[in-house]
DNA sequence: GTTTCCCTTTACGTAAACGTCAAGCAAATT
DNA sequence: AATTTGCTTGACGTTTACGTAAAGGGAAAC
């Protein structure tokens, strides 16, 4: 009776995130997600689409598809072992660090782009007539 | 005495901007620098800097090449050109959505690597099967 | 039963931004 | 003169993230 768990095909994956069939399977080529396959058909399961959800918000955060694996791996490790444990929190350290330097980086670039739209709307204002550098 | 004007030439040039050789061959095969040319070496002056600098600046604020090469062009022309100084300012405020979706990104990861922390920790603590120091 | 779709695999192609030889000129040093 | 040093021009190689075409399966529609 229920929707207990809705599947999808991967025309309306592709649809809905933006993303090509091709682009899909290459993902699932890298390790990225894992679909269930029935027969030579594959079926998409919320799970697959938090991955990919993951995978695209990497993408955008800059990071190429291997780092993003290790990424996304991160997120349904087994609750293992102590040292399995420790390991993953050492990573989760690591991540961490780079992506508050990459907010760092944001931060300035940011600025940057303030301060050349502001000199060129100076410009555009200014009745120019010459310019220095 | 009269340093009127003093030239560089492409070794001092890729030093002291941090990129080599090849990249500023490359730069000048795209026609985003054109050093002058005494015989075969290349010669560069004051503007040549001035738009390498642009060219790296552009780089660090995301910009592709060919943008890059658009937004240089700019410096020879008329400043204030209309035109010009609009086709900067969308790129600007294009990259700057896009900069700020990221920071959305970060922030959203950043929580999620929290919570993935707390859980691995809630783990650790709940079921230790070894015990360490 | 055949056409129509959607999906599949395999495999080669592409673009950006250089890297990396290879081979050679030209001035400076020995 | 010979060597070294710095620069030059091709020209092919590299990586990432897919695009694109070829060839075909399986089921649903006609």
């Amino acid at each position: 009776m229920s929707d207990i768990e809705r599947t999808w095909t991967i025309a309306e994956i592709a649809l809905e995130f933006g993303v090509t069939h091709r682009t899909i399977r290459f993902y699932e080529d890298q390790g990225l997600i894992t679909p269930e396959r029935r027969g030579t058909q594959r079926i998409f399961h919320p799970r697959d689409r938090v991955r990919l959800e993951l995978v695209l918000r990497g993408k955008r955060l800059g990071f190429d598809l291997g780092q993003i694996r290790r990424i996304v791996d991160m997120y349904d490790q087994p609750p293992g072992e102590a040292g399995q444990l420790r390991y993953l929190l050492e990573r989760i350290a690591a991540r961490r660090l780079e992506l508050e330097q990459r907010r760092h980086d944001l931060e300035l670039t940011l600025a940057e782009l303030d301060e050349v739209e502001r000199r060129c709307r100076a410009d555009a204002a200014g009745a120019p007539k010459s310019r220095r550098s």
